[in-house]
DNA sequence: TGTATCCGATACATAGGTGTATCGTATGGT
DNA sequence: ACCATACGATACACCTATGTATCGGATACA
């Protein structure tokens, strides 16, 4: 490796960090960042707290860094399903059938609890982190280009039409899905029942935007 | 005071714990449950950590407490609203102007920065306390009952039709609302900004839920 | 006015976390 | 195979928060 970069830090660096990484998601779901020790994280990475400074400079700049990382993935998922509409194309459910369409574009970002827990706490902190704040709602216009081309599409695959703009629907399906799921966390259901009444929820709200055929 | 009361404990006493718990909702707001230390609130209030562990056992329970009332507030907030439309029946609206609706609906719960935070504050922790969570969901169907009694009067009032069923209205309005003022919050806007954008948000959604006069 | 009681302040003991400085070792390059 | 370096472990000093136990003063009641 004579690359032009200066330094090859990059041995198994990288592997420290992403299991610390993944500590860190699993430990702030758990009990909160501000509740969380450094400690806490190294410990359940397998670490002791020198791995952790040496890799990171605080607690706040790996939850940063940890924010953009699921953030990213979030974006990438649906981003994912949009390339895989847009290929195949392969829909052969009835236009009606809206809980059918949610359903199968909500397992994509299947999320469990931890994943609704990890999401709120970073929702919370982005409210008094400018920095964060920036990040959150830069991903969240990510998702609603994503979930507006998702919708563009199946509208045109089975000519729907719709009582508001794409854009807004997409606003609307994802903040129903985002309180949903907070709503089912909070009720301590399991995960099939949570995928399953979240569903539901949101092929409500799909039925209302979607106009129904004038026959 | 010869009550039957066993002991008569209230003399400036309530007055102590209003205090803290004012000092504690500001102080929660701002930093956070977690990194708001009982000292903090203490010095808000005015008061030293011995006043605190005399009224409280720990800062969960106060929380807890804290929790309780402005869920009360808001909840009492909304009734009074549904009390008063009741009562007076004054609106000259026209039916389909739904941003004046909701104007004039959203007010009574004027929410400013510090109450986002304190709700999201309180919201997050409901995910990993169970007492929190049956306490928070109760409010929020609270809540829900009394929107909906809301948009049944409007809807009575002006003669109106929807497409949904009002207390789905009625929740779809109150998760518009919570995530438009998340936003907002975090968009950093001022207060008036922030009331102007969650009520287009919300009059967007109403106009999306009131069916239009078959003209 | 005297007295008992309640309530908040002060002082103290302790624990847990943080960040840094140093050390030993594994690894990669030649 | 050797050397240099990077990486993570260990040890240390500091600090902040917690909870309790005790003290002093104010207040209610006679």
């Amino acid at each position: 490796m004579t690359d032009t970069a200066p330094r090859v830090t990059t041995r198994s660096r990288e592997n420290t960090r992403a299991r610390l990484l993944d500590a860190a998601a699993e430990v702030f779901a758990e009990v909160g960042l501000d509740a969380a020790s450094v400690e806490a994280v190294c410990e359940r990475a397998g670490f002791t707290r020198g791995a952790f400074y040496s890799n990171f400079e605080s607690k706040d700049e790996l939850f940063l860094e940890l924010s953009a990382r699921v953030a990213g993935e979030r974006v990438d998922a649906v981003k994912a399903r949009v390339a895989e509409l847009e290929a195949g194309g392969g829909f052969a459910l009835a236009p009606t059938d809206a809980l059918g369409i949610v359903e199968e574009v909500l397992d994509v970002s299947g999320d469990d609890r931890l994943g609704v827990l990890l999401m709120s706490e970073i929702r919370n902190h982005a409210l008094r982190s400018p920095a964060l704040a920036a990040a959150y709602l830069a991903q969240e216009e990510e998702m609603v280009r994503g979930v507006t081309q998702i919708i563009d599409d199946i509208a045109r695959a089975k000519t729907l039409r719709f009582r508001v703009p794409p854009e807004q629907a997409a606003r609307l399906m994802l903040t129903t899905w985002e309180s949903a799921s907070v709503r089912a966390a909070m009720a301590g259901l399991d995960y099939e029942a949570m995928c399953r009444r979240t569903s539901e929820e949101i092929a409500r709200v799909a039925q209302l935007i979607i106009e129904p055929p004038t026959a």
